[in-house]
RNA sequence: GCUGAAGUGGUGGAAUUGGUAGACACGUUGGACUUAAAAUCCAAUGUCCAUUAGGACGUACGGGUUCAAGUCCCGUCUUCAGUACCA
């Protein structure tokens, strides 16, 4: 009987299924174990073999958990909100919802064709209204709460709002707005509505405001911090500019020391950790004012300027003062004779996009205002600049400058000729600044003199308190994360507005369903696509809705036409699985107290500063709230690396060359022959051979015989055969990427494959129209459907099977690392497989029998699950599958049948290759899936030797082994290998100088 | 610049606390089987020298510690990822 892998995966698959082999339960006698993927976005590509692998490797570790006695909750969803699908609406009409299904299916079928062992019972959807009827109710709370700094937790607004009742707002201590004025009791009461709504809004978590937003333009939205990357969207790279606009924002800054000090407590990897420390940006220093020195333009009113400074042990230091360009008291001080200057530096800035910021730091430029600050302590005049180095969004879009203190400064300082202080002991600062604030130690500073930077902050920060002119302060680089988005696809939310301030929806009329427009594209008027709806979707007892806006006793409100943010519903889908239908709760204390948190989570690691920072602060949020009974949602967290794709990049040479004549041709595809000795008749080299080494021998002189130059205008007429010097000849190159299953295993694509499906740039090329086969050379880049270099899961469960995939994705190499796919290697799995196979089943059935196991057996067996066990444990799962291999290689070498070895071995290789250990389980007679069975207990005494082939060495390095007994002591030992003949040998009479015996290690001969 | 990770055969990668470097595969070469191919099996395969026996060199580079270093220490280089006028 043969391996037929086929029906053996979909006899399996269909099992499973029926008998809901995976199904969790909310209670056990079992320890429970929470394993979960990141739910993937159903994009229409669908799958590529780089999206399973955390699937892989976490499906492994749920099937081990449950040999290992766990009761395991492994459930999968799909992220289903997001961009793609709209722009295809937008594009053709579609609506998402139905392009999401369709994707959805696609993904489900390649998901069950590699076997995993979801429970699928538990799937959500983030665009399911009975899902996002709970992702809005999350922002009803958090609008209904505010952040309380002296007890560190989030807290009902109603409590807000009794205190000022009773004394105003002046001894609150919570986490608000920068603006919030100080009222009293009486103020309070005497608030119109609007007025008390509006400062409300300044406490509340999830909070209404102006604020400087990046806008997209391509993508008619604006973007989060995490969404940008080099200055232009994540999605599309298009660019992004500043914009003012009225959005909803997630106050997270108020979480920002407790998602720094909760990373210490998770077993996270350290660069993530790492990454997410960055992105909080917590830096300790001092909030210092100086006061602006009355001018004639600013003298009704006494103005100053606050700064954050990590360095206020370098206060004395202070020899200019520099202000972002859009800081609001430029145009307030700013002289009348440094007016122009001033206006034209503004101008001059904000011309310039973001990006060529970024691009353009070395740049130093600046504009003085003509005004001055009293320095705190020695109340000299500073005189105040602007310059774009300081950035508006960082701390208070202000900086006392010390220009020996840092490099910024001191660069700016140089520019424009400002002195330069020297506030340091011993420190020479004529070429640079002197930063090392280990090192410092403080001079020219009053009674900071001659003492170090810890001490000095101390008391400058003291001295800044006596005299009300500032105080120790901690500062975070962490935004409030803006909310909304003007899309169609995105969860609506459950808001209202009365005299422009907004209302929440009662959370009992949830879901507020997405309704139904014409199509996705903001309205005439510049309102988000919701603007468009003319019926919402929902209906709700106590009012109606028609046209955008929500009636009620026959007055009208205007509805929210934002909707969420993609990271919404991924904020809270892992606790959602605990108890996926309910409709009463978001999900049951019950079941949260069952499974608490997940236990290992499996995902890339480009969710660092987003979904996985945005689902803290979320999980933090419901913590206060009692909802949840531990802080921190991911226990452990690995990131799977990512696999690559080997893209076939065709090199298309444009040259030139002097002919016959001495003329000069430059429309000319120039093919070499003769490069490494290799006939590159009819191919073309490649990239590398031209850019690398090959290049500069050409240019030393030597020449090459060029075949096949032909004109680009006329490709049949061409020479052949002639002589050129290479020196004379100049290349340009361009790739051309061609589809990888279009290419043979010698790396030539045939004309003959090609239609005019492919790219129009490829097959109108001249370089494809000639005759012939070319070689093309291979890059490693990442896997996507641009650049032609994606291979179907489908295709590979088809050939080889889903064991095999499995297995290959595993053995690959180490589940963090990024390593390239090879198509080619499966084979040596594929194969073990069907050695494996072999192994029980023979030409004429089972060959398992009772026959005792020997020594070896066990010896094998115990190895495989001891080494097994620890790669599970220790993530090493692509160890395990040399394992694997090394047993059932050794196994056939000993001819073993015995059912006492087989049958265990079968259970430790279940969790990689659930199918075929499924089959041949139930061909050895069992009724129930492999996957209820206990994992084979490691013993030891099985592993005993008596005797040790000892490496012999001689100054460190091995000669030869010796097979000696493990009994002896050191001393015997010593006498064996002195006294073999190999050791007189190797010592030629000499007396070694030592001998180094480690017993059961190793011999060491120092001759 | 800063932070993090890494650098081992032709390739992917092994090597638990310093103790036989290159497990397990891919690829390549040779052989068996076959009319042939596929499949399967066997052998060889770090580099160099040597007919063999064997030897020299080898874990990015330069030092060091040690009987012994891929592993520990110091310095340098390179690659990848994240981040960046963050005061």
């Amino acid at each position: 009987m043969k391996y037929h892998f086929n029906e053996i995966e979909t006899k399996w698959q269909k099992f499973w299924a029926e008998n809901q082999t995976f199904k969790a339960k909310n209670n056990s006698d079992k320890p429970k174990y929470y394993v979960l993927d990141m739910f993937p976005y159903p994009s229409g590509a669908g799958l590529h073999v780089g999206h399973p692998l955390g699937y892989i490797a976490s499906d492994i570790y749920a099937r081990y958990k449950r040999h290992k006695g766990f009761n395991v909750l492994h459930p999968q969803g799909y992220d289903s909100f997001g961009l793609p699908a709209e722009q295809y609406a937008i594009q053709t009409g579609q609506h998402p919802a139905i392009t999401t299904e369709e994707n959805i299916k696609t993904y489900r079928r390649q998901l069950d064709q590699i076997g995993f062992s979801f429970d699928w019972s538990r799937e959500v959807r983030t665009s399911d209204p009975n899902y996002y009827k709970w992702t809005q109710w999350i922002f009803i709370q958090l609008f209904e709460s505010y952040y309380c700094k002296d007890t560190d937790q989030a807290r009902p607004i109603s409590e807000l709002v009794e205190v000022f009742l009773v004394e105003g707002n002046s001894r609150i201590n919570a986490a608000c707005d920068d603006d919030v004025e100080v009222f009293s009791a009486q103020d309070w009461n005497n608030f119109s509505s609007e007025k008390q709504q509006e400062i409300l809004l300044q406490y509340r978590l999830t909070y209404l405001a102006e604020t400087e937003v990046n806008w997209c333009p391509a993508l008619g939205t604006v973007l989060a911090n995490d969404e940008i990357v080099n200055g232009v969207s994540e999605r599309g790279g298009h660019p992004v500019v500043r914009k003012k606009m009225t959005q909803w924002s997630m106050r997270i800054s108020a979480y920002a020391e407790r998602l720094l000090q909760g990373l210490e407590t998770i077993d996270w990897t350290e660069s993530l950790k790492e990454t997410q420390r960055n992105w909080i940006g917590k830096s300790v220093g001092a909030s210092v004012k100086f006061n602006v020195i009355s001018t004639e333009q600013s003298n009704e009113k006494s103005h100053s300027i606050n700064v954050f400074t990590t360095r206020p042990d370098t206060i004395f230091g202070t020899s200019f003062m520099t202000l972002a360009p859009e800081h609001e008291l430029v145009s307030i001080i700013t002289t009348l004779e440094q007016k122009s200057d001033v206006d034209a530096y503004i101008e001059a800035t904000a011309k310039r996009s973001e990006r060529d910021r970024m691009a353009d730091v070395k740049t130093i430029s600046g504009a003085f205002t003509g005004a001055y600050a009293e320095h705190p302590f020695t109340k000299e005049p500073i005189p105040i600049w602007i310059g774009d180095y300081v950035l508006a969004g960082y701390g208070t879009g202000a900086v006392m400058s010390v220009p020996c203190g840092d490099q910024r400064d001191y660069d700016f300082a140089k520019h424009f000729g400002i002195e330069i202080p020297n506030i340091f002991e011993g420190v020479d600062i004529s070429e640079e600044a002197f930063a090392d604030k280990e090192k410092t130690v403080i001079a020219n500073s009053d009674f900071l003199n001659g003492i170090n930077y810890k001490e000095a902050t101390k008391k400058v920060i003291e001295g800044l308190e006596q005299l009300g002119q500032g105080e120790g302060k901690t500062n975070y680089r962490l935004r409030d994360a803006v909310f909304s988005r003007q899309r169609y696809w995105g969860e609506p939310f459950p808001v209202y507005y009365v005299n422009g301030m907004p209302q929440m929806i009662d959370a009992k009329h949830l879901p507020i369903k997405l309704p139904e427009v014409e199509k996705y594209l903001p309205t005439e008027t510049g309102e988000p696509p919701l603007g468009n709806a003319t019926v919402w979707a929902w209906d709700v007892k106590q009012c109606s809705v028609v046209s955008n806006q929500l009636i009620d006793n026959e007055t009208v409100f205007p509805l929210e036409l934002n909707t969420m943010p993609g990271w919404a519903g991924s904020s809270q889908y892992f606790n959602r699985y605990m108890d996926p239908h309910n409709n009463e709760e978001i999900f049951s204390q019950e079941s949260i107290n069952y499974w608490q948190q997940v236990d290992l989570y499996i995902g890339g690691s480009e969710h660092a500063t987003g979904h996985l920072l945005y689902s803290r602060f979320w999980q933090k949020f419901m913590f206060d709230k009692g909802l949840v009974p531990v802080d921190e949602f991911a226990k452990k967290l690995i990131n799977q690396g990512m696999i690559l794709g080997t893209s076939a990049i065709a090199h298309r040479i444009n040259g030139g060359y002097y002919d016959y004549a001495g003329e000069f041709n430059e429309d000319l595809d120039v093919h070499f022959e003769n490069i490494f000795n290799e006939d590159f008749t009819n191919r073309i080299v490649s990239w590398d051979l031209l850019e690398g080494k090959l290049i500069e021998e050409a240019i030393a002189g030597e020449k090459y015989k060029l075949t096949n130059v032909f004109r680009k205008s006329d490709v049949e007429e061409f020479f052949d055969g002639s002589q050129f010097d290479v020196e004379k000849i100049t290349f340009t190159t361009s790739k051309i990427r061609v589809p990888v299953e279009d290419i043979d295993l010698k790396n030539h694509i045939i004309l003959e494959k090609f239609t005019e499906s492919y790219s129009d740039e490829l097959y109108n090329s001249d370089l494809f129209k000639s005759n012939g086969v070319f070689t093309v050379s291979r890059e490693v880049e990442k896997m996507s459907k641009r650049w032609a270099n994606v291979v179907n899961p489908e295709d590979i469960c088809n050939d080889y099977g889903a064991d095999s995939l499995r297995l290959y994705e595993m053995f690959l190499g180490p589940l963090e690392q990024y390593k390239p796919w090879n198509t080619a290697g499966i084979t040596g799995v594929h194969s073990f497989l069907k050695k494996l196979w072999k192994l029980y089943v023979g030409e004429n059935g089972l060959n398992v029998n009772d026959a005792a196991p020997t020594k070896d057996n066990l010896k094998t067996l115990h190895k495989t699950i001891k080494k097994v066990e620890e790669d599970i444990e220790s993530f090493s799962f692509n160890t395990s599958v040399s394992t694997f291999m090394i047993a059932v290689n050794e196994l056939t070498a000993q001819k073993s049948t015995s059912k006492d070895i087989l049958e265990p071995l079968l259970v430790v290789i279940s969790p990689y290759a659930p199918h075929i250990a499924e089959e041949l389980w139930s061909q050895l007679g069992h009724s129930e899936s492999i996957s209820t069975a206990e994992l084979p207990q490691f013993d030891a005494g099985h592993l005993v030797e008596s005797t040790k082939n000892y490496p012999i060495s001689f100054n460190g390095k091995m000669r030869f082994t010796l097979e000696l007994s493990l009994d002896m002591n050191k001393d015997e030992i010593e006498a064996a290998v002195l006294s073999n003949e190999k050791t007189k040998e190797q010592l030629q009479g000499r007396e070694p100088k030592k001998v180094i015996v480690v017993p059961g290690k190793i011999v060491n001969i120092v001759g």
